[in-house]
DNA sequence: GCATTTACTTAGTAAATCGATG
DNA sequence: CATCGATTTACTAAGTAAATGC
């Protein structure tokens, strides 16, 4: 299979590019795998609602065992996750399930957790044969439907089975955590290839809900989802033709921005004080997304999503002005949640400029009161546009956090480093990027016990360095003794 | 030398950006 | 101007390989 993708790839940023927005000439595909129908419960594993027994249907089953599975999670135990949950699972129960259940308190999945949980340490503890068997198995899905024809290229599909039904995990405390994410079926997927190609086959007995040859776009499938009505889509993988041709652009509008950059920053440090104050927040909010790589931040629609913001949505409360701290003048203290609930947290000097500016954006505003009011990503990116063709707000993100890597980079390194320094210097520059970008991951669930277990190893080796040190103080004192005898010997 | 832990990779999908559309 | 479609970005969890412990 490696050898193989080795051989298929081809030099393709020097073929000829198509005409603006067409993406390819011909597009041929299986379409995509869909998950396994549901499998009811064995009859020995049961679900209980106020100490009884309830043999649900098999629609509310399968949504009783979403839950189930995740009762470890902490998930479990938000209301609204929980409010969510119950509202959507009795849509899926008879009338009769309805009005037997009703609290959620009442009901007892502990034998369908206890069931999920053996299938998990079952497929943990399987022979190395039934593991490859299972690998064997998705191999085979991917040989069928993993890849696609692109202008006669085998290219590797990103994301080619449809996302099975589940609860919807929001990030953050998302209003619609809880969910039910309905199974999607073949009628409710539309196709895209190219009229020229052999058109998938949907599952027996079913059909697409469209086919359409539409070269002006990218995927390959798409449906619409019904937690908050968005289209998912079927997509090349990252390093396919189209999305590394992407890529390669936005790298190179970076660039551009780089030999741009001085003038652009002398444009806004000058409409810091110019007369229009939307000319003046913009320059700010630049300031911000130059200096602290923040993100644009579009407005969002109240109640569908996390409340989270980026620049342009930063509300009074998001920030907090000192004169004077740390022994820094005109400092701004950030914290708030930017996207995935991410919380940016940071204390920035700034120039005097625009704290000026700042006071005055907070004057006579309530702390839920956008910061910048005269501003928004459209207007904020029109006047990017304008400034150097393809310029937005991310492009700075992408610009400070490649030039960051490539400073810190030159920075770290020798030429005379070793394979495992110039590593380290690698990961130390890419971490100063993660800094710049807040990026940044939970610590995983076994951390804990890590750190536990470390702790016990220090302890042990404090313990042995004690033990040395008075071994060696004692030694010393013999050895002090019998010098002593021996020099009187000598004598 | 096998079992357990840790580190790294990949899959999955949510959540952004941003231009187009009505 | 609000909404939507397409695409990028980014997190988390699962899976796998490497390292370490027993």
């Amino acid at each position: 299979m490696k050898e193989e993708e080795e051989r298929n790839r081809w030099r393709w940023w020097e073929e000829e590019k198509y005409e603006k927005g067409v993406k390819w000439k011909f597009l041929q595909h299986n379409g995509p795998y869909f998950p396994p129908e549901y499998q009811p419960l064995p009859n020995n594993v049961n679900f209980y609602y106020n100490g009884k027994k309830v043999k649900l249907s098999l629609a509310a089953e399968e949504v009783a065992l979403f839950f189930a599975q995740m009762l470890a999670h902490e998930y479990t135990t938000k209301k609204v996750f929980r409010q969510n949950f119950m509202k959507d699972w009795r849509k899926e129960m008879t009338v009769e399930e309805r009005s037997l259940i009703k609290d959620l308190d009442k009901c007892d999945f502990g034998k369908i957790h206890a069931m999920h949980n053996d299938k998990v340490e079952a497929r943990k503890q399987m022979s190395k044969e039934d593991k490859q068997v299972l690998k064997d198995a998705n191999e085979k899905l991917v040989t069928e439907f993993g890849y696609c024809l692109l202008d006669h290229h085998k290219e590797r599909i990103g994301n080619f089975k449809i996302e099975p039904p589940g609860l919807f995990r929001g990030r953050g405390e998302h209003p619609k955590q809880g969910m039910l994410k309905k199974r999607i079926q073949p009628e409710d997927v539309t196709i895209n290839c190219s009229a020229d190609s052999r058109v998938p086959v949907p599952p027996a007995g079913h059909h697409w809900k469209e086919v359409r040859h539409d070269n002006a776009v990218t995927w390959l499938a798409s449906w619409s989802e019904n937690i908050q009505g968005l289209t998912k889509y079927i997509m090349l993988n990252a390093n396919s033709k189209l999305k590394g041709e992407k890529d390669w652009e936005k790298y190179e509008v970076a660039r551009k921005l780089k030999s741009r950059v001085d003038d652009i920053r002398n444009g806004y440090l000058r409409d810091l004080k110019s007369k229009q104050m939307g000319s003046r927040q913009r320059a700010v909010a630049l300031y911000f997304i130059d200096k602290l790589a923040l993100r644009a931040g579009n407005e969002k629609e109240e109640g569908e999503t996390a409340d989270t913001v980026g620049c342009c949505s930063l509300r009074v409360e998001h920030i907090t002005l000192h004169e004077q701290l740390d022994g820094n003048e005109c400092v701004v203290e950030f914290d708030f949640l930017g996207k995935d609930s991410i919380r940016y947290y940071n204390k920035v000097p700034v120039i005097k400029k625009v704290f000026k500016n700042l006071k005055m954006f907070l004057e006579n505003k309530q702390p839920g009161d956008e910061l910048f009011d005269r501003l928004s990503t459209t207007v904020l990116n029109k006047h990017l546009s304008s400034l150097m063709p393809g310029l937005t707000a991310k492009v700075f993100r992408t610009y400070n956090a490649s030039i960051t890597l490539q400073q810190q980079l030159k920075e770290l390194t020798n030429m005379s480093d070793n394979m495992s320094e110039k590593l380290l210097s690698y990961n130390r520059a890419n971490r100063a990027v993660a800094i710049l970008c807040n990026h940044q991951r939970s610590p995983p669930k076994t951390f804990e016990q890590s750190m536990a277990n470390l702790q016990v190893k220090i302890d042990a080796r404090k313990e042995q360095l004690a033990l040395a040190k008075t071994e060696l103080t004692q030694a010393k004192k013999e050895a002090k003794a019998k010098g002593k005898s021996d020099s009187k010997l000598q004598t």
